[in-house]
RNA sequence: GCCCCUCUAGCUCAAUGGUAGAGCAGUGGACUUUUAAUCCAUUGGUUCAGGGUUCGAGCCCCUGGGGGGGCACCA
């Protein structure tokens, strides 16, 4: 613990914590307050990177990054710098910054962040070097980064210490780069058709808009109980009510379940809302959202969709499948369904495929339960599933040729669901209706149904336009564009057990 | 909640039930064009925790914990 010897971690911190004691004795600051750097490492690379090996130049530069690699060659020093976008070769001559300045150059870290002054040069090899003149500490670090060819692979360490994972991955700073890519992408979309982005609270009195188990918190002043969202939908049309017509919002979504791959309980969903539209322009705009995002993260419309047992190369820009639910489960089962079938009937076609029913569900309820049974893992391209049943579609508008179905749709990719969207539900008298259907539901012993939102129906009355609405999974549009598998590679702190320090 | 896998040095990984090791990082030394630099030497361990079996446990058994995967859950 004490001392400076042997080299387990606390020695090896104890040895760094030493060196800050010794700077600051010397008078310098190991924690400095700011640095004027001239170039990012990516516009040094940009503006030179095309210098022929072995050239010195006269231009100056100071740049800032953290060491990440040290090659010491006795008189000469070679580190690699990494800033947040690009990575550099610095050349540390002891003939060029002296001896004092050159020992005090060795004694950096790997980890340490540093701000150089220096000149462009190439090696004889052709690397793209700064030829340092004065070398200046920003930040000691007192912990040892990872292995510097290993990196981190401990899943653990790189979800819990995920500033680490960013140091040392690659792959990591990628995804998030996508991330943020696909996100900037979305915003340019929908701002060049019109829409506003707004900002809806997250503590709600009612947790509606979909169906799933709250988070339950409490308000000390109000003395109240309160629920983070579930989702954007409802305050988002209320302002389709107000009249701002083109609305959306990015938001952080709370549900109360379980982790997985595909799932975090916490998680970020976009949705939409558009007055004049119906579902089929949502379904233009979930395709177009997609796509642009894709070749705006990655340059290309081509993605490795992952499914549970196979994956396939698609390029997002040929036209997406439709198909009605109730067509994909007549493919899958053989047999034709409808929810003007009679329960009874649907329940003996589910009782055959070996899923269990209960007995408040109705035929719509059975036919969704049919389609994620049989259909839904089949769906790896993307598809648009479309005419759910009204039963399990309490906000969407019933179809104009079918009363029975709605206008909704959800998109399938790698067999997982990415968005969902229908015409929007605006009759006050049959959305009260609906309303009180779920409540029953609920009073009935299902957890995830929705209750009769008083507030939401006065504003219904004012007059909701004809609007088409759309929710789309952020984190599942990155996972989809940047290729992995699990939803932790997407979030940057998933949730996780606490941990004992 | 259930099932399976996993946890060893700061990191990445070894180790038939028989003295816990390597590479990297670190430390000391050599080297003015290296680039995962190289070469020589070298420090470093509560093997997740607690029990048990055994002459002897990193390894086998039990309990607990973290993580991963699957199931369930999840419009």
């Amino acid at each position: 613990m004490e001392g400076t010897t042997g080299s387990g971690l606390a020695a090896e911190k104890a040895k760094r914590l030493q060196k800050i004691d010794e700077l600051r004795t010397t008078g310098a600051n190991p924690y400095p307050y700011r640095f004027d750097r001239t170039v990012t490492l990516a516009e040094l690379r940009d503006l030179h990177g095309g210098l022929e090996a072995g050239v010195e130049t006269d231009f100056e530069v100071a740049i800032a990054g953290r060491i990440m690699l040290s090659r010491d060659s006795g008189k000469l020093v070679f580190a690699t710098m990494r800033d947040r976008d690009g990575e550099v070769q610095l050349f540390v001559s002891k003939a060029v910054v002296g001896d004092d300045a050159f020992e005090a150059f060795k004694g950096l870290d790997l980890g340490d962040w540093v701000g150089v002054h220096g000149t462009v040069m190439t090696t004889r090899k052709g690397e793209l070097s700064v030829k340092v003149q004065r070398c200046e500490l920003l930040s000691k670090a007192v912990r040892p980064l990872p292995d510097k060819w290993h990196g981190l692979t401990d899943t653990d360490t790189r979800f819990r210490q995920r500033y680490a994972d960013l140091i040392v991955n690659d792959d990591a700073r990628r995804a998030f780069r996508i991330r943020h890519e696909i996100i900037a992408s979305f915003r340019r979309t929908l701002h060049g058709r019109g829409f506003i982005e707004v900002e809806t609270p997250v503590l709600h009195v009612e947790a509606g808009g979909a169906h799933a188990r709250p988070f339950v918190t409490h308000h000390n002043t109000l003395d109240m109980q309160l629920y983070l969202r579930i989702a954007l939908e409802l305050h988002l049309k209320r302002l389709i009510v107000g009249g701002m017509e083109r609305v959306f919002e990015i938001g952080r979504i709370f549900r109360n379940e379980g982790i997985s791959t595909r799932h975090n309980p916490e998680f970020t969903m976009i949705e939409l809302y558009q007055a004049f539209a119906d579902y089929s322009e949502m379904i233009e705009i979930s395709e177009r959202l997609i796509t642009q995002a894709a070749i705006d993260a990655t340059g290309t419309s081509v993605v490795t969709i992952h499914g549970p047992t196979e994956q396939i190369q698609v390029d997002l820009a040929q036209p997406w499948r439709r198909a009605r639910m109730i067509d994909l489960v007549a493919e899958a089962t053989g047999v034709e369904v409808h929810p003007s079938q009679p329960v009874e009937q649907l329940r003996a076609l589910a009782a055959e495929h070996g899923i269990s029913v209960s007995p408040r569900w109705g035929s719509g309820k059975i036919i969704e339960e049919l389609f994620e049974y049989t259909a839904e893992h089949t769906l790896i391209a993307p598809t648009f599933v479309t005419g759910h049943p009204v039963e399990i579609s309490p906000l969407a508008r019933v179809d104009r040729h079918d009363p029975y179905l709605t206008e909704r749709f959800e998109l399938f990719v790698g067999a997982r669901e990415l968005a969902n969207g229908y015409s929007e539900l605006n009759d006050p008298v049959e959305q009260r209706a609906r309303f009180v259907d779920e409540q029953a539901a609920k009073d009935a012993g299902d957890a995830e149904a929705g209750t009769v939102d008083e507030d939401y129906l006065r504003a219904l009355e004012y007059g909701l336009p004809p609007t088409g609405g759309l929710g789309i999974g952020m984190d599942r549009v990155a996972m989809l564009i940047a290729g992995v598998h699990s939803i932790k590679e997407v979030i940057l702190f998933p949730t996780l057990r606490p941990e004992q320090f």
